[in-house]
DNA sequence: CGCCCAACTTACCAAACGGTAACCAATATT
DNA sequence: AATATTGGTTACCGTTTGGTAAGTTGGGCG
């Protein structure tokens, strides 16, 4: 077993849980995404881009891919203070998976959700004729 | 705004979130990854199979990912009943990018948590210099 | 009769996640 | 002197997530 940043413990042996534990997060991929497209940005640009971010939850999300080693954090101590983040290579390596998944995504959206519509319909059918 | 199948809402123009939203839960990934190994598999060798799953976590994963079309379900009525779950043309489709994403897990999981514990380290040493 | 099986469903509960709002630093502006 | 600036931190609290344990189904079997 191995200790995460949180203090969960997954099984060790398994790299699929590691990779779901560390972007399973709300936020995570979405910053990665962001930066992807735009280089570097400061802390108040990648708020007002996701839009409906709270402050904590950036700073959380921003640390923890720091932490990671997927992000790097420039701090300018002018006044007021200036703060940049851009992907770091590691960060970079992730960009073509994360791609991958989006665009499946992108591709199967609307099926997906009229398959889903379609279970709603016959789960009401279902409970209909039941009565 | 749409509304996915728990209820939440989410921005309809931004595929990420709906993808993150579909996949950011604890055991969706892993069942489909499973599945692709295994082919059909009935639900108590998914339970085994992963083993810290509970049950009802279980038949939740496999309801939603039933309703998306990832996997189908087939129900043998015998005594004791029998199900057996496997993944749909939908759900092989997923395959590749999840791999891809896995393989990256695997190739970076090291580095990753090596930065993760020298991250840790420098916090350490910053609040001891600091007293 | 009572207990077994598999595959659930349900009620209840604890923990994790994430949001709100207040507070901070140091300087520049009004 | 008060206010605004950026990029935070912190305490508090509600929501969501997921786990535990019990009950359900109906025929087979000791």
């Amino acid at each position: 077993m191995i200790e995460n940043n949180s203090g969960k413990f997954i099984p060790t042996f398994c790299p699929i849980r590691h990779v779901l534990d560390r972007f399973g997060d709300k936020w995570s991929i979405l910053v990665v995404e962001l930066l992807s497209h735009k280089g570097r940005m400061r802390f108040s640009e990648i708020a007002t881009s996701i839009g409906d971010i709270s402050q904590k939850m950036l700073t959380v999300t921003l640390r923890s891919l720091e932490a990671d080693g997927l992000i790097s954090r420039a701090f300018y101590p002018e006044i007021p203070p200036r703060v940049e983040y851009e992907l770091t290579e590691l960060g970079k390596s992730l960009i073509p998976p994360i791609k991958n998944l989006m665009d499946w995504g992108q591709a199967h959206l609307e099926t997906i959700l009229d398959n889903r519509k379609r279970y709603e319909e016959e789960k009401e059918k279902k409970k209909i004729s039941a009565t």
